[in-house]
DNA sequence: CATGATTTTATGTATAGACATATAGATACG
DNA sequence: CGTATCTATATGTCTATACATAAAATCATG
């Protein structure tokens, strides 16, 4: 069968495959708002028309368009573009190590406390654990160019991460040997607002009831609980930031 | 040509279609670790022999995860399991009004303030636009079951939203107006802490130096700035959540 | 030894065709 | 009229094949 000649011309920038011309041109599209939420897109069968291409070609760009959650393909009903109903926000937190030494600051490490116990009730609890046998509490503050960055007070599952045992966590912050030493499959942040108390304002040298931003990082490997992190920021001074990703 | 039939056997729970066991089978040996990050996974031809199917339907699978960021593919090289150097989640910001109802709590609306006016050169600065005629500023109140919830001040640009000139933000809020009226391409947030001075502090019903939780968000078409919204949360009682999302 | 040309190879894109599957809409039936 | 059944159809998966492309590896050359 004679392929079309009659293709659609589009901006070719740069001459992307065809495949990715059709994604992004649909993509435009739906962003711009000329098919809006709830649109039916062509069937694949008048895009193989319109772009002159095979339908795994179009399937491929849909599929792709999918995956990111753009549109949704239902059988013998077509395809739509999806309503969002959240900003999707993709939040990046880097290993503070990494963080600071990206912006071209000098990192300080310093370990406040650090030990293993066997877990308390309350270990179990923060953890999330019904039966955890010991555990490492470690304390830490993390320093850009000798200003305080941030605090971390951490609980480690050494049941589920035996190898944490052999870590040294007066040279290596928890977070970074953790990152690079121990696969998870989830985590969960919390982040909320509080105010400065005694010690933690002593801790990163700001006043007592100056504003702190907080977050609750808790990480699992199959369900299983691996470490809960409790980072304490400066409120005013740091900020993150989290940029929305389409597809 | 005959297929193989030593396809190797995997947990076929529900049947899922041949490329789905395929990448589940290698999401789940790199979530567990037992293909860390740099590790080569096998070539395509390998992966053909080991599932006993076409190169297309491996290639498939790769391309998913290559999408989903777990692995990198790098021609002639082969494909190698990514190196987290973030970690990635998701923060699903809600439309505040979609958010209270969600949980099942009674919404609350007030309008504070409403102007429309010629943008001053702090507007434009806020908003990011070098040249703006008209915006609209609103401050209002967000509340669950009759107690403060959030207040939003915000700025939109009228120039590129000339809809909302239309719009009665007296009776719907503005977030839940534009979520639904205005396409966008990029949104930014910014999250800190701050404590309340006395006007937050009246408006949150919250005493005078009390954690708040801010969200700045700014909202681009195409790189025009539309609008910039900041909400101020109860730093205590209000939590945002961010799950980790692979894939 | 360094450097540039050549070969090899793994991924990248694309095709035509086949069959599977879910389901919206039409049709038959009680 | 409501309900069960059938049918048409759009998407979902998969194959076998072809050629493109980038880059690692090798080889030839000064």
């Amino acid at each position: 069968m004679s392929l079309a000649t009659d293709r659609e011309k589009l901006p070719a920038v740069g001459k992307p495959t065809l495949y990715k011309q059709i994604r992004l041109d649909i993509e435009r599209r739906i962003l711009t708002g000329e098919w809006p939420p709830g649109h039916r897109i062509p069937f694949e069968h008048e895009l193989m028309a319109r772009y002159g291409c095979s339908r795994m070609t179009v399937s491929k760009a849909l599929s792709e368009l999918a995956q990111a959650d753009l549109i949704e393909r239902r059988r013998k009903a077509g395809t739509f573009v999806r309503r969002p109903t959240f900003l999707s926000a993709v939040l990046k937190i880097a290993d503070i190590r990494a963080e600071i030494t990206a912006l071209g600051r000098s990192y300080g490490y310093e370990l406040i406390q650090c030990s293993r116990r066997a877990a308390t009730a309350a270990d179990r609890a923060r953890l999330g654990a019904r039966q955890t046998g010991k555990v490492i509490a470690i304390a830490c503050r993390h320093s850009a160019d000798d200003v305080p960055f941030a605090i971390e007070d951490r609980l480690i599952d050494l049941d589920a991460v035996p190898e944490a045992a052999a870590a040294d966590f007066a040279t290596e912050p928890p977070g970074s040997w953790l990152l690079h030493h121990v696969p998870w499959t989830e985590a969960e942040h919390s982040i909320c607002a509080i105010v400065a108390d005694q010690q933690a304002a002593a801790a990163l040298d700001i006043a007592i009831g100056a504003p702190c931003l907080v977050i609750d990082r808790h990480t699992w490997r199959s369900a299983r609980p691996l470490t809960a992190v409790r980072l304490l920021y400066p409120g005013e001074t740091h900020k993150l930031i989290a940029r929305f990703k389409g597809g």
